[in-house]
RNA sequence: GGAGGAGUGCCAGAGUGGUUGAAUGGAGCGGUCUUGAAAACCGCCGUACUCGUAAGGGUACCGGGGGUUCGAAUCCCUCCUCCUCCGCCA
């Protein structure tokens, strides 16, 4: 959540923001709101803490004169410290009601689009940062797209998953599961030559941890729960992976702190249904590798443009066609700063696929999390936390299957025979 | 799942109702000494919110939440976690 000192410092900037990601005049009053709030949450904590001292005092002196036997002056002191009790008893239910009405404010509004983010409400208005400039794949005219390929070469099977959960749960067979596999592993092998740590995080998290990242309260509903034991599935392994360093105090040194994880990610989408989410463009659970990095605040947004540049990487070796897209104010996240877009060519649904999003989340996630670090001066900052999928697997099976598709077979892009030990899908 | 024990600052570890935000030791930082280093000695060394231009105050926090009391790290309830033993098990 954004930072009350920061909203009260520089409250233009903030509403200025909203209002590129498409939130009305009227909308942003709500920062007025978030002002007049804590105005009275710290009117208030002035009023109980002020009390709550001369209870204090008064406790230390009835310590004493019962130490020297004077009951009699005790009892009256007692008494008086009954009224101070009874008063601040109430402030403090009032203190924690204000509190509350102040978070529920501060939970609602999203984070402040970054300067160089275009305004704008729709996808039609993201920018194209990098277009593909060299020609698509052409394909002969009988292509199929890649849930037909699964079919024709037994990869992966929906129907069999239905069976077994669900819509949306494929299961993965013969050489498409060994695909999965290759994919994982190269994925992985990149991030951790690029420096990032690997760590296999628990998939199920608790409330706490939801929140530090953002998927509670604002994105509850895309979460599966285990209600029993109040777990959630985690949607990408940016919930655990960030998480690790929640509560944490960082010597700046530390900094950039790299980790990298490959995890299943759990997602409901529910309502997200429709013709154009067939095959693996959309699914309940899907593998990912996520990088994530936690930086000084001077540095991150260099350290964005880094990990952009190593997503390309990931792409150029896979011979995806690809583009980035710079997403505009009312197309990001709730969490997010600044984001890209990774969107890879589909050549049999001629369509771009998003495959990676890669952001950054300044100080949102680590104001929630108290992930702070000590700088130069020993003074303690929030770091800023950044982001990418550096890959999601379903779309990038999709893309390769389909543009790769020849008569004699799918050809598996170079990188990756060594991992996979064959070279073409017959 | 059953029985017992324990959770205190960066770490170790005192503290069982009164001036304790917390002894002591270690680590770390600064200094004295030294050609340099080590040793020794001296000093500093929690976080959040809040009042104040500042100096400097106030409040909260000893696993989480709640309670008893004028007063709680210390007593009670509850949850969580860890350890030991038993059971079960990949």
């Amino acid at each position: 959540m954004l930072q009350l000192k920061v909203i009260r410092d520089d409250k233009n900037r903030i509403v200025n923001g909203l209002r590129k990601r498409g939130w009305s005049v009227q909308q942003t009053k709500v920062i007025n709101s978030i002002l007049e709030t804590d105005d009275r949450r710290r009117s208030t904590q002035k009023e109980l803490d002020d009390l709550l001292a001369e209870n204090k005092i008064l406790s230390k002196q009835i310590g004493q004169l019962m130490g020297q036997g004077k009951t009699g002056e005790a009892e009256a002191l007692k008494t008086r410290v009954a009224g101070i009790k009874e008063q601040a008893k109430q402030l403090e239910d009032q203190f924690a009601e204000v509190k509350k009405q102040l978070d529920d404010l501060l939970y609602s509004v999203p984070n402040c689009p970054h300067k160089s983010v275009p305004k704008g409400k729709t996808p039609d208005d993201n920018k194209i940062a990098k277009a593909w400039d060299k020609p698509f794949p052409s394909l002969p005219p009988d292509a199929l797209p890649h849930w037909e390929l699964a079919k024709k070469y037994n990869l992966f099977d929906f129907e069999l998953g239905v069976k077994l959960t669900g819509a949306g749960f494929p299961v993965y067979r013969g050489k498409g599961a060994k695909l999965q596999r290759a994919l994982i592993q190269f994925f992985l092998d990149e991030a951790i030559k690029a420096g990032f740590e690997e760590v296999i995080p628990p998939l199920l998290v608790n409330e706490d941890t939801a929140r530090g990242t953002g998927q509670l309260p604002d994105k509850e509903a895309q979460m599966y729960t285990c209600e029993r034991d109040n777990l959630y599935l985690i949607p990408t392994a940016e919930v655990p992976v960030t998480n690790i360093l929640r509560d944490e105090i960082l010597p700046e040194k530390s900094l950039p702190v790299k980790m990298t994880a490959y995890t299943p990610c759990f997602r409901r989408e529910a309502g997200a249904w429709g013709a154009h989410v067939r095959g693996l463009n959309r699914v309940h659970q899907f593998d990912k590798i996520e990088i994530v990095q936690v930086e000084h605040p001077d540095r991150s947004y260099q350290t964005l443009q880094q990990m952009v540049r190593h997503v390309g990487k990931l792409l150029q070796k896979l011979e995806l066609p690809y583009r980035i897209l710079l997403l505009c104010g009312g197309d990001m996240g709730f969490a997010s700063a600044k984001t890209f877009d990774f969107e890879v060519w589909s050549a049999a649904q001629q369509r771009w696929l998003e495959v990676s999003s890669v952001s950054n989340f300044e100080t949102f996630q680590s104001n929630r999390m108290q992930l702070r670090f000590r700088d130069a001066e020993g003074k303690i900052q929030l770091a800023h936390t950044l982001n990418g999928s550096a890959l999601a697997l379903a779309r990038v099976v999709a893309a390769l299957l389909e543009n790769n598709q020849t008569p004699e077979g799918i050809r598996i892009p170079k990188a990756l025979h060594r991992y996979t030990g064959f070279k073409v899908i017959v």
